[in-house]
DNA sequence: CATCTTATGCTCACGGAGAGTATAAATGGC
DNA sequence: GCCATTTATACTCTCCGTGAGCATAAGATG
């Protein structure tokens, strides 16, 4: 690679690090997001980035093949960290640890093998909004938050801090913005609230819920969450989590179930139809209460058809 | 960080790689969208990750600011790439290169600095359709396409390929979205349009117009130009481009040198001052042509009172 | 058969977005 | 001073996407 003079010299110093992939995989059954955690879930899993590889998808989808014996459907990069700091240990080899988010239909995991499926909503209650709001939020997170924000230097910075807790959180009959997960965390962190961000002082009393992980791995995990939540309002990748047939129901409790908020059940079928997004098998669907349902399947056709499919999200507010 | 004992010893086995920023620094000038490049315009500016930063974002502030002598203002990671065969040479040391998008308010670059602007429609040519679609895409490009569509082997794929080219760059009155930029270059390196595309055979004659870049740049700009032209649309980030105080007329016309297609002015008013994104300073511009217009300044406050501001483009299709 | 549950069809009202028309306020040329 | 030109700004109109509610159909279960 062409690069000027004073560059060139500088990259031959010598600063050395590994590389590392991290994975955020999710599947959804039975309405419930799951991602593949690894050391008893307190870890998402990761390893070192092998350059026999073409390229990091590449080396993701093997590695991810390895570790489960299930293949890797949709796969999407979402951050690089080369924090100094991140190792925990100073003394350490820096590291650059490479994020990425994949989406699998699989919900099993291969005999013999550590990884299992962990519920994301364990590490996130506060995410799940799907019967309201957490009553939990209301009677414990929002009045710590409030306290944070009361401790701020200055009248003007404790608005700031309170005004910034309202947005992220919803409070205050605001609207709840599903999207904002990595805010709310960081926030939560910010208050203390968040086991991980123990500032070498030993009050761990009065904290969030939620199971907490090593290193940054709730954070990242949180990226993967945020992203995803974006992600299926304007691309149709639910459907790399749905099985291959499935009914509208099915597919609707898998997209409130990542979204954390119910949606219209008619408006939603609305969509989804008049977006030609799926087509019916011709068969129903069997053991089911009440009336039996049409199975579809996704039209594979609409990824080369269109440029932009949305699966545009109808959200309600009971 | 705790990991599992094999990835442990795994990690141990000295898989070292270098570290590479390599920036996007945008930039607009009376309506023409600018990058930061080095070496007489063929290369992004670039350079090694030094570990003496808190973090990636801290490195590469210090890094723009030493080389501009200008700072930063805003700052979003693009893209990790870690291909093997990226540094064109296969005995050099492995290479992570971190790729990030910024943008700056300045357009002046220090005396004695290599970096200059170049703009962006220097490299992508047939990104720019502020005055409809640019006549060599029908006249040259779209006729290469439509061959290397029928070169294919089989009467379905070359459906296929027509039936993309027709997508990513509006063909046979599709509509043109100017967010598919990164497809488009694709595409065109697919059909070996693109010099840097040599797959080490001589031809280099039809190709389609625009300065090619070393390496991958050319491909990180693209990413940068998609991901610009996708924010614009729902985050306040047109501002960071503009200066303190600016008309309306002139943030219209940074949009559009941003999207690279013109909006419907009494839309786009409508649209700004009903999200309260902008105040009047009072002042009125001077050195017009024509009635003299209102000078507006942006609403920091907008960033804290709300979550997401949509700077929602109106699009027009004249 | 009554009831429960889910599937599916239909309608309505509101608001946002695209687009057009009209008027106001400045400049420069004659 | 008048006119053409350029830009700013106000207003209106229509279409359609979307949220929401109502109604009916089709199965299971007691």
């Amino acid at each position: 690679m062409a690069r000027s003079p004073q560059k060139t010299s500088a990259q031959a110093s010598g600063n050395a690090v590994t590389a590392d992939l991290v994975a955020v995989l999710v599947a959804v059954t039975d309405g419930t997001p799951k991602i593949m955690t690894i050391a008893g879930g307190a870890a998402l899993p990761s390893g070192p980035f092998e350059f026999t590889h073409r390229s990091l998808q590449t080396a993701l989808r093997a590695w991810v093949e390895a570790q489960t014996g299930h293949p890797l459907g949709y796969v999407e990069q979402l951050y690089t960290f080369a924090d100094r700091g991140r190792s925990g240990d100073a003394k350490s080899p820096h590291s650059v640890s490479i994020s990425y988010l994949g989406l699998t239909r699989e919900d099993r995991v291969g005999e013999g093998f550590e990884a299992h499926w962990s519920g994301w909503y364990d590490y996130f209650p506060w995410e799940d909004h799907r019967d309201g709001a957490p009553a939990f939020i209301a009677k414990t997170i929002a009045p710590k938050l409030k306290a944070w924000a009361k401790a701020a230097p200055s009248p003007t910075l404790q608005r700031e801090r309170w005004q910034r807790c309202t947005i992220t959180f919803g409070l205050e009959d605001r609207d709840w913005n599903e999207e904002l997960v990595l805010q709310r965390y960081e926030l939560l962190w910010e208050a203390s609230l968040i086991p991980e961000a123990n500032h070498s002082r030993g009050r761990e009393a009065s904290v969030a819920p939620g199971k907490p992980m090593t290193a940054d791995h709730r954070r990242i995990l949180a990226t993967g969450i945020a992203r995803l939540r974006a992600k299926i309002k304007y691309r149709p990748v639910v459907f790399e989590l749905m099985p291959a047939e499935f009914t509208l129901l099915q597919l609707q409790r898998s997209v409130e179930a990542l979204a954390g908020r119910l949606v219209h059940k008619q408006n939603f079928r609305r969509l989804i139809e008049q977006q030609e997004l799926v087509e019916e098998t011709g068969a129903m669907a069997a053991d089911t209460v009440g009336r039996p349902a049409k199975l579809f399947r996704f039209r594979h056709g609409v990824l080369a058809e269109r440029a932009v499919a949305g699966t545009k999200l109808p959200l309600s507010r009971t």
